[in-house]
DNA sequence: CGAAGTATTGACCCATTTCAAAGCATGTGG
DNA sequence: CCACATGCTTTGAAATGGGTCAATACTTCG
């Protein structure tokens, strides 16, 4: 099935196997896509939202000089642009971070779904409400924390969520991010995001090399990240 | 009717007579609040939302200080904490700022909504996907605005959400915010945000007096926020 | 091997914070 | 109606976190 991981990461509902066969059935493509490569261009008019099946794929905008903000990042089980359904079209662009693969949905298609199957359409408001408590996250993350903090706290989220989908374990995990995304990711620059992750590792808290994330000690980076997992409803780690 | 400005400011859905009667049926009680009263505490049980009627909420979080983030402000018209019925519990505080009047609509009436109206479904649905692109604005103001830029940006958002339920023209609107508050929403400090409200005076911007803002170039003011009203969908405003 | 992206480091600069103090409203209780 | 408390606004001076600029290394890959 291709859809093992459909919210996973998507906390306290789970999936009946019917809603599962559901989502399957509606699956109109699946297509891998290189690394960096922009899958969606705010403004334009879309007629399908993408499921995230394997990479991680992250959701940006441009400042004046063009310049990034990333605003989420996505990780398997995630459905991207699903607000894409209701909003038809985006106020942000949509970029692959590594390869991916990704399964679409065409509107019309859930437009049946959410006529047909209420519980479900709740289930896939809720998923899209996740991700506004993300975001809430991310505007806490960015107005009060400093420097350390907001790399701290990206770290622990992706940690949490990569966990819940079976991607994460003792705290390593890959991710396909250089240190300049972490900064567009954090409002921060390149050049202090490398201080930053230096000072993180010579505290012993946590390593980044080679895109692959090492948590040496996740209290300690909880606490300087004042990370908080309950926003992610459903994450069971400490 | 009490529901006129229901959703008002939620851009492209307007809601026919029939929804919004069925909305107006909804009802359970309507209240006042007095300023500066928390509604919503994080984390607690809720089978209640609330319409906000009259006046203005904020939504917030608080670091391990106890300083506040905020993460959205309201005006009349928005559902303000309609993603707490498929959430059941929220992640961060509501509280009035200046006093307000609420319409409380029970979970089990949105539930039995949601089964019979999937269409009205749908515009409740996108009406809490706009608070996650305004959320995602939030972010990008965060990450790429100096503090100018966050302030100026601020204004003009709620410029343009006035506006959209006739509460703001010519640029002059109630705003029940002090200082402080300001700061809480921008990630900065009180007495900063004095220094840039008087910088923005000084060049013929802006001018934010006893809760009532001016602005006196919008056009200069918008470029100094990069304000493109895009990702409130259905602003007509320049 | 060379090219291009990525990581690292140093020195200097500036936006914003912090600390401190004073001035203004506003409201409350005596 | 005054006295005092409380919270908001304003300003100054000093400290600092993070940005900018610039140069050098390290990878990876064609």
């Amino acid at each position: 099935m291709i859809s093992e991981k459909f919210l996973m990461g998507r906390g306290r509902h789970e999936l009946s196997s019917e809603e599962k066969q559901v989502l399957e059935d509606g699956i109109e493509s699946v297509r891998q896509v290189p690394a960096r490569k922009q899958i969606v261009r705010a403004g334009d008019l879309i007629d399908t939202s993408t499921l995230l099946l394997e990479g991680f794929v992250c959701r940006y905008m441009d400042d004046r000089e063009g310049q990034r903000q990333l605003v989420a990042v996505h990780v398997p089980g995630d459905f991207v642009d699903l607000h894409a359904f209701p909003m038809k079209r985006l106020d942000h662009d949509i970029a692959t971070l590594g390869p991916v693969k990704i399964a679409c949905f065409e509107h019309r298609t859930l437009q049946s779904i959410t006529e047909r199957y209420p519980h479900l359409t709740q289930k896939l408001w809720f998923s899209t409400l996740l991700d506004a408590a993300m975001h809430r996250e991310w505007i806490f993350r960015l107005g009060r924390l400093g420097a350390e903090g907001r790399i701290a706290h990206l770290f622990c989220e992706l940690n949490a969520r990569l966990e819940m989908v079976g991607m994460a374990a003792d705290g390593r995990y890959m991710l396909p991010m250089t240190q300049p995304d972490l900064a567009e990711a954090s409002g921060l620059t390149g050049v202090h995001v490398n201080r930053v992750l230096r000072a993180l590792r010579e505290k012993n808290l946590l390593t980044f090399k080679a895109g692959e994330v090492n948590i040496l000690d996740h209290k300690a980076l909880a606490a300087v990240a004042e990370f908080e997992p309950q926003y992610l409803y459903g994450y069971r780690g400490d």
